[in-house]
Formats: C-alpha cells, sequence, structure tokens
DNA sequence: CAACCCGATCGAAGCGGTTCGACGACGAGC
DNA sequence: GCTCGTCGTCGAACCGCTTCGATCGGGTTG
C-alpha cells in the first residue's frame, strides 16, 4: 500500500527477474506467453505503473513531446485549440505525452526542454516567414516538425494547408461560375507585417489564379471585429460597384462580413457569391450555408504527430524534403452561384 | 561538443565534487561564494543542463504540473485558453512545466500522470458538480486544485470566481438603477443540464438576489449561435413586454443579443439596459461599452498554481478549507441606466 | 553422441542526478 | 593548549528502470 509498487515488486511477486518484467513490458525481448502472462497479472495486483523519471534516464526516452504555442494576436483561438487538441490525441496514440510551450518564454522554453532532455521531440505552431526559432530548433538535438511553413524550411520539416492552393480553388470555384471581379478579405493586417507565412500565401495564390482566370482580383487585410468587417465592405462596395463575390479568410469577421453585405442590401448569393475559409461547424451553422474551404486542424496535428514520430523512431529514413503540403479541399454550399447576366 | 554535459563533466572542470555542483544548483546546502563562482562559470561555459530524468528520479520531484482541461462543448474556448496560459506562465514562475491533459482519455489520464510520477501535482478545469473524477483526485497522492467548485469538495482544492456573487452584483446594480423585471439570459441547456457549478451558481446568485429585492426575475438557457440569441430574445419581448433589463452570462451570443434587441427596435441603454459577463476585452470592443463582470482568468490561473505549490512545498499547512471564491468586479460601463420612468 | 543453435530468462552495469553522513580546517571559548 | 562547534566540501549510497552479455535447458544437426 504505502508508496508505489516498483518493478522490484513485480518481479518478486511474478517469480521472475527485475529485467523480464521490463521485457514484458517493452516487448523488445522474447517473452513465453506463460510468463508473459504471470507477470501481466503481478502488474495489475499491484497496480504496478512504471516510474517516468527513472524510465527516461535509462532509456534516455522521456515520453513527452513539447507543443509550442504562441497564441499571437489576430489568430483564431478556437482552431489553435484544435490543433493542440489533435496533437494531445494523436500523441497519446503514440504512447506520449505533451507540454505545453507559450510565447512568453520564448526561444528559452525550447533550449530547456529539448536540453534537459524533457522532451524527446517538439512541435511549433505557428510559424512566421522569418521565425527566430528556426536556427535554434536546427540546432538542438532533436527532431521538430513545424506546423506552417517558414521562408527558409532547409533542414526542418514542415506541414501545413497548402493556402496557395486554397487561395487558388476558391477563387478557380467563382471564376467558374462567371465571376470577373472578386475581393480577399483578409486576415488583420499585423498579420500580413508579420510575415506570417499562411495568409501570404493564401492571398499569393487567390491573385495568381485571378491573373490565370483573367479576372479582377483584390486583397484586403481586416480587422478581426465587427467594425472593422463594416469598414472593409463599405469600403469595396465604394470601390468596386461592379465586384460580385468575396472571399473571406478570417473567421471572426465571416458574420459580420454577411451582416454587413445584407444590411447594403446585396443579397447573397443572388447579388454576391461568398466563399470562406473557416471550420465547417461554422460554414454550416449560418444561413445561407457557406461554401468554404475548411482548416483541417484535426488531421494536420495528427500529422505533425506522425511526422515526428517518425523522426524519432526511425531518424534513418528522414525524410528532408520539401513540406508537407496539405491539399485543401472546397465544399460548395449556398453562398455561392453564377453572377447576375 | 558530443552528447550534452553532465554533472560530472562540471564538477571536474570546476574542480569540486558533484555533490557541490547540485547543492549550488539547489542552494540546500552553504558553498562559500568562491566555489560558487567556479562551478557557475563551468555551467555557463560547459552549457550545462541538468537532466530532468535523473533529477526526478533522485529527487522524487518531476517539476512538471498537469493541466486537465476537458474542453466540453457550451464553454467559451478563448477564456479556456486564457486560463491555460496563465498556468503556464504561473507555472514557469515556480520552475514547473504544464503537461495538457485533454478529456478523450478521461480519468486514465489522471492515474496514469499521477501514477508514474510524470507529475508533481495537477490543475484541474471546468469541474462539474458531480465530477466523476473527484474520487480519483481524492485517491491520488498528489495534491491537485481544481478550478470551478463541485458539489462535495471535502478534501479537495477549489479555486473560481465567486459566481454566485456576480449574478448577485449583477442584479444588484439593476435593482439600484429602478429595474423591476430583469432576465438573465444564460449558458447553453447542455451546461446546466451537465450541472456545471458555475452556470447554476449564477442563476441561484441572481435569482436569490432579486428575490431579496423584489424584483422579478427569470433565467433563460441560451445556444451559443445568433440564432438561438434570436428565438430567447424573441421569446423574451413575448412573455415579458414589461422587461427592462437584462444579464448575458455566454460569450458568443453577447453581441447577437444586442443585434436582435436592436432589430426589435429597443435601444441600450435608454430602452434597455445591460450587463454582461465577459473578458473585459469583449465588454469594450461593442458599441455602447458594456457594464460587466469580467471573469478573472489570468489571476485564477495564477492563483491556482499558487495553491498548487503550496500544498507541494508545504503540506504541512494544508488550508484545507473552504473554496478560495475571487471576488467579482462590475465595471459600469454604457449600457446601464435607469428604467423609463 | 558431440557440437551447435535457439528461445527464454537472469544478473549486473549503467543512466545522471540528489542527499546524507563524514571529514578537515579554522575560530571561539575556557 | 585543548575541545567543541561551524562552515564548506567530499564520497558514496541510492532513486527505479533498461539493456547487454551470459547462462541454461533442449531440440537439431552431422
Amino acid at each position: 500500500m504505502s508508496g508505489l509498487a516498483k518493478i522490484d515488486d513485480v518481479a518478486r511477486h511474478a517469480g521472475v527477474a527485475p529485467s523480464t518484467v521490463s521485457y514484458v513490458l517493452s516487448g523488445k525481448r522474447a517473452i513465453s506467453e506463460e510468463t508473459r502472462q504471470r507477470v501481466l497479472k503481478s502488474i495489475q495486483v499491484l497496480g504496478y505503473q512504471p516510474h517516468a523519471g527513472a524510465r527516461a534516464l535509462a532509456s534516455n526516452r522521456s515520453n513527452v513531446l513539447a507543443l509550442f504555442v504562441p497564441l499571437r494576436t489576430g489568430m483564431h483561438v478556437p482552431v489553435i485549440m484544435q490543433f493542440a487538441i489533435s496533437v494531445v490525441t494523436a500523441a497519446r496514440q503514440f504512447e506520449h505525452d505533451v507540454l505545453l510551450l507559450t510565447a512568453d518564454e520564448g526561444v528559452k522554453g525550447l533550449e530547456r526542454v529539448a536540453g534537459t532532455s524533457l522532451v524527446d521531440a517538439l512541435i511549433v505552431m505557428d510559424v512566421e516567414l522569418h521565425d527566430p526559432r528556426l536556427p535554434v530548433l536546427r540546432a538542438l538535438k532533436r527532431p521538430s516538425v513545424l506546423i506552417g511553413v517558414p521562408d527558409d524550411a532547409e533542414g526542418l520539416h514542415c506541414i501545413d494547408l497548402d493556402f496557395a492552393a486554397a487561395g487558388a480553388a476558391c477563387l478557380d470555384h467563382l471564376a467558374d461560375l462567371g465571376h470577373r471581379r472578386v475581393a480577399l478579405i483578409g486576415s488583420p493586417p499585423e498579420v500580413y507585417e508579420r510575415e506570417t507565412g499562411f495568409a501570404t500565401r493564401l492571398s499569393t495564390g487567390f491573385t495568381d489564379a485571378a491573373a490565370r482566370r483573367s479576372v479582377a482580383a483584390t486583397t484586403h487585410p481586416c480587422e478581426a471585429t465587427p467594425v472593422g468587417a463594416k469598414t472593409v465592405v463599405a469600403q469595396l462596395l465604394d470601390e468596386h460597384p461592379d465586384l460580385t463575390a468575396v472571399v473571406v479568410h478570417n473567421e471572426p469577421v465571416v458574420e459580420p462580413v454577411l451582416r454587413s453585405f445584407a444590411e447594403a442590401g446585396r443579397e447573397v448569393p443572388a447579388d454576391l457569391s461568398v466563399v470562406a475559409v473557416c471550420p465547417d461547424e461554422l460554414a454550416v451553422r449560418v444561413t445561407p450555408g457557406l461554401t468554404s474551404v475548411a482548416i483541417p486542424a484535426e488531421e494536420i496535428g495528427r500529422m505533425a504527430v506522425q511526422a515526428v514520430m517518425g523522426l524519432l523512431n526511425h531518424p534513418e529514413n528522414d525524410p528532408n524534403g520539401a513540406p508537407t503540403l496539405v491539399q485543401p479541399q472546397l465544399t460548395v454550399r449556398d453562398s455561392t452561384a453564377k453572377p447576375r447576366p
């Protein structure tokens, strides 16, 4: 009862050597089915749970992953949380726990958890084009995977939604319907100024596709508030009266934008087509249901964990290639239609 | 260079015994200033960082806290994230890191991280009145602190906003202004059904205060969507035409509620006073600025960490008393006024 | 039938710290 | 001048688990 049971207690109880117990648990050596069962039974009876520290010390593996979440302003918190959740869930599949690191310790945090062997590997979210964390990650002796794609990904492993393709997909869909002038309502200005990759990439993919399809297209940063939405919409209606479609890549303003257009007498989709880049949950909640490209947070989080575990368990076949880009999926709902003739 | 430096390397480099290095680091024994400086210098030169696992094994302290975040539906994600951030930040002040646990592993997760000595203590968020985690926490051999107050807090340490007082504060403010019929627009129905303490407590505090002040008061659960808001507002206007004030305790619907009343021709605060229970950030963003009671997430998170570290470092003076309730603070802004005569 | 091989298990040496008792030197007290 | 107490440091014994080489009993093989 007193303290926790240790491996020696289990060994004694099962009538085997401690090492045998260890092998039963790890499966690294063959153990006869009979002994195995006996040991398992003892473990259960004694409620044995191996000491994490001792295990980490002896095996040089902590079974913990670090998740670095900067939480910068302008990012959509619920989506970030989705990532975090999916990382935790996926990590458990690989017998790992997740240590949460935030921005306030800065790069020091990375060095600390890696340097003290507190974690086996790191997952880093919200990567900027010129992220100060990159050189540190490269120097670390532990594998890491970035969610987001920096300017120079050399020697780093990245995974993200293919935002350029997402921007293109939105535009192509609208071009296919026959729209000739479209606008992108994007993230808050600070996100572009920070050179966060995803916002710029989506805009670029959108603009390039527009050029390819000979569609007039503009990008408009937008504060993540109802007032910001109203301002941008007013500006849009003023400067581009011939506008027939918008793409919104900024979760918090999706509804305000819709409302502002409605107030201006523009009906969706009859007078105006709208494509959103947002969670499906939001797309189906509003009326009419929004044609949208979802951010597959759950999938990306899971893939990031898989990638990092791959590096950990098979460092020899390091992919070491281009970033992994998840292809966007555009779901057509009721907010897009052909423009009025 | 090769591997990481160990304590023996530092000891050799500084010309002292390993134990001396350890004492320099922990400060548990007096070391002459001269030796201290020499050791510190060696540590810096070699870039020494103690191995977390070894330290945990030897000292029986992992320097890690577990943070259990269920993330149930109906909870406001940004507020939860605020808690998490403040817990991480506060934990670092005490030289601790934070392990993130989610709901999908259930109670098993608690048993695992505690049983393997992965963490020194636990912080548990979003506690329900009859939470299945409570008996497990009581049985654990490690200290824990709950954020939220269960029905039976015996043997547990809780901390939370005093929601009853918050409800009362809202009502008192309105009663002081002269309102005679008020309504509380609350959390989604599932939150009440789950018997999450805070929603019920606020409602109770609100209702009791209303009785005390002879004010007619009703509580209305509300889905966290614009449609939900519209529905509740319509019902309110229909059933209680004499309504002159509402309290909104449901972040996502604050703006939709305001809009719905506006659409119905009720002007704030002239025709209707509004008090919100929400982050200040939201209260000041809308027009007019909302009289509100903030959820001091940052403060509560920090206090939870302080409490748990107290239990860890001085188990002898376990407060073992009633839950710690943070007193609410009502900030008067521009959304409340005297009712029309 | 001896030499071998193989599967199953054991024993002991770490892994890298912390901590406790011991010890030497030195100043104070009588 | 001798004892005693302190201060600063050292040495060694763990902390609990993993892992590698060794061992042992049998079944194969030539």
